[in-house]
DNA sequence: TTTTATTGTTCGTTCTAACAATTTATTACT
DNA sequence: AGTAATAAATTGTTAGAACGAACAATAAAA
């Protein structure tokens, strides 16, 4: 369906108008599919987001500036988002021995546990978005993406 | 800059990962942007969007479910919504007399004036972003992101 | 004309986002 | 060494999101 469609849009969009409302409305498709998978889970979706910077550290611990530089929403509280994972018992957190201001933030089996029962999950959600485009096609939207969010503001 | 950059990422990403990331990091930046324009009227996004969607009646009133349907975020609480626009007198609500479940919000002038002071600066950031693009990248950019979002889940 | 179902909206609660202020630890400076 | 500046993380607070329950008005059915 159209954007206007979607929206039930009484006046015509101009086309910057209309990428703005597709974008956002997409993030929002996106986002309520991507919560209804982690829902049986009791994960929300930054939650998640923390434990796979984690296990992508390899066994290396993560800090909360690491953490927080490498998650897609950048104003999210991570001390919070960490507490939460800490009562899931899905991480530890310990004190850096060489900079005490710094706190290691290490996954444990119980969230790889999690998260490799997500992978198929999330994996086949995140393919089944793309059946309809072609490789070329789904390089375009990246690119354009790219090159649309890199303007000078 | 490349998405990966954006997020550091330490592994090589599919297109499909990319994708998401890709759209979900430029709503982020989007909608911050937004906000910052916002700040100073003291109004959040959603609050503009129903205010945008109470103009465009063109001095029809809208009820709650009319409002609900055309915002891009379907799960917000339009009541709550609503009542913080009344605070401020930038809508009346009114009992509808034909069916008195139903509930009349219209847009006040203080409210239109509010629109029409932001709507240059909102038109300029929107711009602003597209400038780089061509008129048929930006079409195929929307193409793009209507094709993805309206596969078979 | 009651009864039942549906619709439209509001309210209660819990959890998270956003932002600022604060605490604690380290580094830099003179 | 002593003090200021910076860095890393936490905490406090307010507002908003999410979800369901509750409520009232209307429509449909018996």
């Amino acid at each position: 369906m159209k954007i206007e469609d979607e929206i039930k849009s009484t006046v015509a969009l101009d086309l910057s108008k209309k990428i703005i409302l597709n974008i956002m409305y997409t993030n929002n498709i996106l986002s309520e599919k991507f919560n209804e998978i982690l829902k049986p889970y009791d994960l929300s979706g930054e939650q998640y987001n923390v434990l796979r910077i984690l296990r992508g550290q390899k066994g290396n611990p993560a800090n909360m500036c690491i953490i927080q530089e490498r998650m897609v929403a950048k104003t999210s509280n991570t001390t919070r988002l960490v507490d939460k994972l800490l009562l899931k018992e899905l991480v530890t957190r310990n004190v850096c021995p060489d900079n005490r201001r710094k706190i290691e933030v290490l996954i444990t089996q119980k969230g790889l546990d999690i998260l490799a029962e997500l992978d198929p999950k999330v994996t086949a959600h995140e393919n089944a978005l793309t059946t309809n485009l072609s490789k070329e096609e789904l390089e375009q939207l990246n690119t354009l993406l790219e090159k649309y969010r890199n303007q000078q503001q």
